[in-house]
DNA sequence: TAACTTCTGGATACGTTGTAGCCATGACAG
DNA sequence: CTGTCATGGCTACAACGTATCCAGAAGTTA
């Protein structure tokens, strides 16, 4: 005796509004912008509902949770931009689906935490994943070999930009101007390089130089590519 | 005119309690329970201090919010282990780092996201970057050259072991058993394959192997080092 | 020992959030 | 025109972060 299927949120039938209410691409447009403007903790199913002037019961009849909402809103992120025509050489294509993923967790500062945290099943999430995939089949034949490269490289994208944006997040979530975040910061670390306990990150932070994002992602993603390349390249 | 220093939880001083509180570090560590067990999310104030017998008033006064709190225990978490002893070998030690990262991530499967999304600036986390950063020496003298190596390691790990635990954590925020879980996305995944859009997703699903998480983790890793070592080895 | 100070748990309060349910009104269909 | 239903608005509840207050207990001082 097999049980019912349970639902998702991609299988459930997305009935259209019949009168005035917003559809949920606007809903999710609307929570997408609240998002972008002030962090993902700041979408609230009445803020939502609020700033299209609909009701948040209403809401609630579209989209059953704020959990749901969230999913939707990821797999919309990840549908912005066209998906890459492929060429014929397997290095370029997975760079660019790394940097076309990059551009997007860039434009959505909230983002990389949450492909990072959940399965992502939506159709443009799919879109991007067979793309991704067919790149990486052009690296080697093998599908699971092909999949844990791919793996690997949407790993290095996720883990990169997410550390990129860590200060600018612990910032905002402090309240403080970034100069007053430096302020409360700056001491500290003075003092941590002055006990002369830790000499690597002494010199780390007087004599480094101050990295170029785009750059530092580059470098890690070629190592990366490379070391595909020699493992798995023909 | 310059304006005062603004504290942060490292610089401030820790104030010992005077009579029955718990101490800072118990709070911490009951909060660290509570995270392993339940999730991030179930770690509130008045948890924290309610498993300890304590007020949440008090919990208040050793601990200026929840944010604070949730710093102290990113940083509890790094001091579990010890710090590996340096080998003669960059690529021993970059690779005992990761893993000694990646063990601490799977102890504590709250930790990747936090890790990714904020600066680390506790003790035990200095600790464990200057461990980090003199295996990246080792590679390359170039000290900015070496903070980018690790960086890149550093993001592939967390990468790595948040998208791993990304299953685990969906079926946990459905609260739906594991076996539910699969019966409400075993259909919709089994539907996109049938529609025939997505062949190379379909290869994955219905021919790749199952992949084993430290030998996929494993992988991954190796290629980055195979880079770096490319790169930047001598 | 008594008086004073301080630490603590407990309680209350407020604004906010996710979610649930109800109701009157207006829009639509038959 | 009547009946149905979609909708915004409202209320409610539990929970949370945080703030504040208070009485009692514990410690210190004279």
């Amino acid at each position: 005796m097999t049980e019912p299927a349970l639902s998702s949120v991609w299988t459930r039938p997305r009935p259209e509004p019949r009168r005035r209410a917003p559809g949920v691409d606007q809903y999710v447009a609307a929570a997408l912008a609240i998002a972008d403007a002030e962090g993902l903790a700041a979408v609230s199913m009445r803020r939502v509902a609020g700033d299209l002037g609909s009701g948040t019961a209403t809401l609630y009849r579209y989209i059953t949770n704020r959990d749901e909402l969230v999913d939707l809103m990821v797999d919309a992120a990840q549908g912005e931009d066209p998906i890459p025509e492929p060429t014929q050489d397997w290095r370029a294509d997975l760079a660019a689906v790394a940097h076309a993923l990059r551009a997007t967790l860039l434009r959505h500062p909230w983002l990389a935490g949450e492909l990072a945290g959940r399965p992502s099943l939506g159709p443009n999430s799919l879109r991007r994943s067979e793309s991704a995939l067919r790149a990486a089949v052009a690296l080697t034949p093998d599908i699971t070999l092909a999949s844990q490269a791919l793996g690997a490289v949407h790993a290095y994208v996720l883990g990169s930009v997410a550390t990129q944006q860590a200060a600018r997040r612990a910032e905002r979530r402090s309240g403080l101007t970034e100069e007053q975040w430096q302020r409360s910061v700056g001491p500290y670390i003075s003092e941590v390089i002055a006990a002369g306990k830790h000499p690597m990150l002494a010199r780390r932070v007087l004599e480094a130089e101050e990295p170029d994002p785009n750059a530092e992602f580059a470098f890690g993603l070629d190592c990366m590519l490379d070391g595909l390349a020699a493992r798995l390249g023909r």
